[in-house]
DNA sequence: AATATTTATTTGGGTTACCAAATTTTTAAA
DNA sequence: TTTAAAAATTTGGTAACCCAAATAAATATT
């Protein structure tokens, strides 16, 4: 699957900085061969940067599993303090953690985590909207990290992890009613189609 | 206790940094109020300063915890990590790992950990080489916390939190035999004296 | 194709954290 | 007290990280 392009102005959008800063960054990136100006200008990471690029992912991962698991915060309280902690150099305390923490494969949000070479397992996830009936699902991820759909899902009681059935599709609005072990819990399908599951 | 004076030389050796660039960084902490320059040109830290730096210690210390009781790191390995980690913001973070943690009193290298307004809990220590014979001590701490020093306890098998007694002080080079759980071990009088034990 | 709009790039500046070398002040020693 | 040594301070500079405004290049629109 292709991903959207990247330009200066995207990035400098995304990161809130001024345009020329950002060419700046990326060309001193360029020297170190993590990053790479393509002739139509979308700026691309090369194999190393992605490499550093998916360590850093998970080392922030890894973190959130142990704000979560270990010190109970809630899954979206966690971004800013892993981005923090993303930033800590060794690796051998990354990996020491990893393994404090049961080698977790997905972080609180159900984002893989990346192994030590940044390689991802990949799971088959569909999303819930177009998910099996009367079949045991587990929710592994989310198509919306905005805080109002984290606090959504935790005010009805849904979580990364859980197993749920769906036992209801409505054709008229395509809302779903699904059940986990207490309750019945009915889904708009713009809600359903944010959530991934696996079979 | 009166500590020895910092200058500016002082200072800027400890931090290997140019005195022209420490006396630039202590006039802006004096602008904000966490260090003043006496008449004598000594820099000491105000309430403010002393406080500041406590809650750094205070991060610092737990995050050492942290890193040997649930990481399994030596205590001699741990410095240059928590030396990161004591710079990640959240107070209420550090309150959480210390909880995680049991609330320990001291850290692994056996110094106190300050309670979150900075007060410090002491004990009353004295050094191994005065202490009495024949009583169970407590190793709470080191005088000196080189490598070579943590090295050697490590060989010897010492560590904070060792229960020992003294068992022989030899006069003539003021050399002490201790014995712990396992062994019967000979101490320098040097070896010793950086030795901080409580009855 | 000609014009308008968007993107990329350049230029000139500001701030912060550094440093080396020169100068001034303080302290210690002769 | 004059001198020598040490410490403090100033001065001038570099590199990193940022910005706003100007210009150039590319893309879209009419």
């Amino acid at each position: 699957m292709q991903v959207k392009k990247v330009n200066n102005i995207a990035l400098s959008k995304a990161l809130c900085l001024n345009p020329a800063t950002v060419l700046e960054m990326i060309r001193k990136l360029c020297l170190n061969k993590l990053t790479e100006i393509q002739p139509d200008k979308t700026i691309i990471l090369t194999e190393k940067g992605k490499k550093k690029a998916l360590q850093i992912i998970r080392k922030h991962r890894i973190w959130e599993v142990f704000l979560v698991n270990k010190l109970n915060y809630k899954w979206n309280e966690v971004h800013d303090m892993a981005e923090q902690l993303e930033h800590i150099e060794s690796n051998d305390l990354v990996k020491r953690l990893e393994a404090f923490l049961g080698f977790p494969s997905v972080d609180p949000h159900g984002d893989p985590i990346p192994d030590e070479n940044g390689k991802i397992k990949k799971v088959k996830t569909q999303s819930l909207d177009i998910a099996p009936m009367k079949k045991k699902l587990t929710i592994v991820s989310l198509g919306n990290s905005s805080n109002e759909f984290l606090k959504y899902l935790d005010k009805i009681g849904l979580a990364i992890g859980d197993t749920i059935e769906i036992s209801e599709m409505e054709d008229f609005d395509r809302s779903i009613t699904i059940r986990n072990k207490k309750n019945q819990i009915i889904l708009s399908n713009e809600a359903a189609s944010n959530i991934f599951v696996t079979m």
